[in-house]
RNA sequence: GUGGGUGUAGCUCAGUUGGUUAGAGCGUCGGACUGUGGCUCCGAAGGUCGCGGGUUCGAGCCCCGUUACCCACCCCA
């Protein structure tokens, strides 16, 4: 327990160095994964016109009901800002802005950085936590859905998760034809069974009908099951996207599982929508999800423009991880360790330590005044391969004593010749 | 917003039906080895027992309140 009476708000979590160096880590490989797929990185600001969030993510769903860290800021009048609790909107609201898919460009960005919900925290869940996600706009063909499927999948697959640790849902919500009628359907269903179903249901046949299929109320789910499903109830040309989907996928080795009842919470989803789940994180089992928007640009006054992405949450990574027992691997944090023997020659070595550092060796020198035997613990501590020794008889001779951490061994190099002599056997 | 659980050293945790100076392991620092890590041994530092009230001769322990964290509902990545 801190002994401070200061800490981090509710919902927040500070990153030290052992979890920080994973994070830079995960984003190494989405960074490589994302170059390979040919998405290119994309910053939008935190905080946003509110508005931005309210027409893109849909007024009636909780994220905007209740969730948003909304404030207003210092103009005259003032404005009302929202910090991002998603970042699909922000990329959307940019590329139109920018005019990313003009005459119909296509773009594939990506993007990574905190989001913010007002939530009752729990395991896999915070007020303020990290995404990384891929949007590609532009682009309508089922190829593309498969491609960023693909994408996502492999990108897990790069983090070390273990095939048998995910499993990927896949579902199709229809489109402006299909759905309104679907939707209709299951309020006229959902009416026909209220005797029987909770009263949340109830309610969200008015707000948001497809809502009562994951239900976790026995009895609605069991009332739900037999329920029309949108999957039969599909225009021709959301059921000829979806099939095609799957054949792609199905070309590229990628298994999935088809689940009717996975709904996407968000207003902006279109036909195909998917979610890949983690065992082993509790309730909060979603590590990514997405799926196709593509209404989404017209919400904000733009030309009809298709656009499918995914987000994934880092901090459910890690759990995942942590869950499979996989170790991501962490470098040393220092190559060579400088140790002096004597305070006198503290000069010298605080020199060779700049000179292996300019030469690109990651070296770490005491400034604490510690014995040498503490120096040598650091050195082990750090991960040195090696430990060079710095006193009056190296400076006399001009020769310092390199250690070998690992094979126990000692050999004196010439101070001259150190740096090139340490970079031959670190990277040799 | 609604439930349930838990707050004792930097970390993980003991702490008897309330009883004197609150403990262990790990970690940190020092020493054994006066210029050499990992193993071992010895020693040291480190604590408003979450906070505020109450009961009692006496509270880490009992009661009330409060706050934080955890887990679940809900929702989502």
């Amino acid at each position: 327990m801190a002994s401070s009476n200061v800490q981090a708000p509710k919902g927040t979590v500070d990153m030290l160095p052992a979890t920080a160096r994973v994070w830079e880590h995960l984003q190494r490989v989405a960074q490589k994964m994302f170059s390979l797929y040919g998405y290119e990185p994309v910053y939008t600001p935190i905080f946003e016109h509110t508005d931005v969030f309210v027409r893109g993510i849909g007024e009636a769903t909780d994220i905007v009901g209740k969730e948003m860290y909304t404030f207003l800021d210092k103009g005259n009048p003032p404005r009302s800002l929202t910090l991002r609790p998603e970042g699909t909107a922000s990329i959307v609201r940019a590329a139109l802005e920018h005019g990313l898919t003009a005459n119909g460009q296509g773009a594939k960005l990506y993007y990574a950085g905190p989001m913010f919900r007002y939530e009752r925290p729990q395991a896999g869940r915070q007020r303020q936590f990290w995404q990384i996600g891929v949007e590609a706009l532009g682009m309508a063909e089922a190829s593309a859905d498969a491609e960023v499927i693909a994408l996502l999948v492999r990108f897990f697959e790069a983090t070390g998760i273990p095939h048998d640790r995910m499993r990927l849902l896949i579902n199709s919500m229809g489109d402006d034809v299909c759905r309104p009628d679907y939707r209709a359907k299951i309020a006229a269903y959902i009416h026909a069974h209220a005797s029987v179903l909770c009263e949340e249901c109830g309610r969200r046949a008015e707000t948001n009908p497809l809502r009562a299929f994951d239900c976790k109320n026995p009895g609605c789910h069991s009332v739900m099951a037999s329920a029309p499903l949108l999957r039969d109830e599909l225009c021709d040309e959301c059921a000829t996207h979806y099939g095609a989907v799957k054949a792609y996928l199905d070309h590229l080795g990628i298994a999935y599982e088809e689940d009717p009842s996975l709904v996407r919470g968000l207003d902006y989803y279109t036909r195909t929508v998917f979610e890949v789940q983690a065992s082993g994180l509790g309730a909060q089992n979603a590590i990514g999800g997405g799926g196709r928007y593509d209404r989404l640009m017209e919400q904000y006054g733009g030309a009809p423009t298709p656009g499918l992405g995914w987000a994934v949450g880092f901090e459910r990574i890690l759990l995942a991880l942590k869950a499979a027992g996989i170790e991501v691997p962490v470098r040393p944090v220092a190559e060579v360790f400088v140790a002096r023997a004597v305070p006198e020659v503290a000069g010298d070595a605080f020199l060779i330590t700049d000179s292996l550092r300019r030469a690109g060796v990651a070296a770490e020198i005491d400034h604490q005044a510690r014995s040498l035997k503490s120096q040598f613990k650091s050195a082990d501590r750090l991960g040195a391969r090696f430990v060079v020794v710095v006193g009056p008889d190296e400076i006399a001779t001009g020769q310092v004593t390199v250690r070998d951490m690992t094979a126990g061994t000692e050999s004196r190099v010439e101070i001259r010749d150190l740096d090139t002599t340490i970079i031959d056997r670190l990277r040799g």
